[in-house]
DNA sequence: TATTTGACCAAGA
DNA sequence: ATCTTGGCCAAAT
């Protein structure tokens, strides 16, 4: 129970992302303020958060789609359904999907 | 409390 | 380009 602050964290900035974009662990763990870029991924695997946060717009900083709780087809597959195309596991046009946050 | 793990990343060979 | 190595941080065991 205690902590979990870290991920909420993480949900609250993945709600930023806008639908037909996609950002990366190492994003998310720089807006944080921290190098966690692990202990993101890690906190999405437990899947606390479910559907609730668009877990799949999180991808690799190398463009690779990575992995998913729910297997990566799905992940691959709602991706496609938001106009993401994934070839062979990495997103086509990353650089240009990518979202990059912001601090307000 | 200590150790291991992981939906990762960057640099070196 | 691929493969290996080390590091990084939080959560789970």
């Amino acid at each position: 129970m205690t902590g979990k602050f870290f991920a909420k964290r993480c949900y609250k900035a993945l709600l930023e992302v806008p639908a037909g974009k996609v950002t990366t662990y190492r994003e998310i763990a720089h807006f944080l303020g921290t190098r966690a870029y692990r202990a993101v991924g890690n906190a999405m695997n437990k899947n606390p958060c479910a559907p609730v946060v668009p877990c799949h717009r999180v991808v690799k900083s190398d463009g690779l789609v990575g992995g998913y709780a729910g297997g990566v087809a799905q992940k691959i597959k709602l991706l496609k359904d938001e106009g993401i195309q994934v070839r062979n596991g990495r997103v086509v046009d990353f650089q240009e999907k990518l979202y990059t946050f912001k601090r307000k």
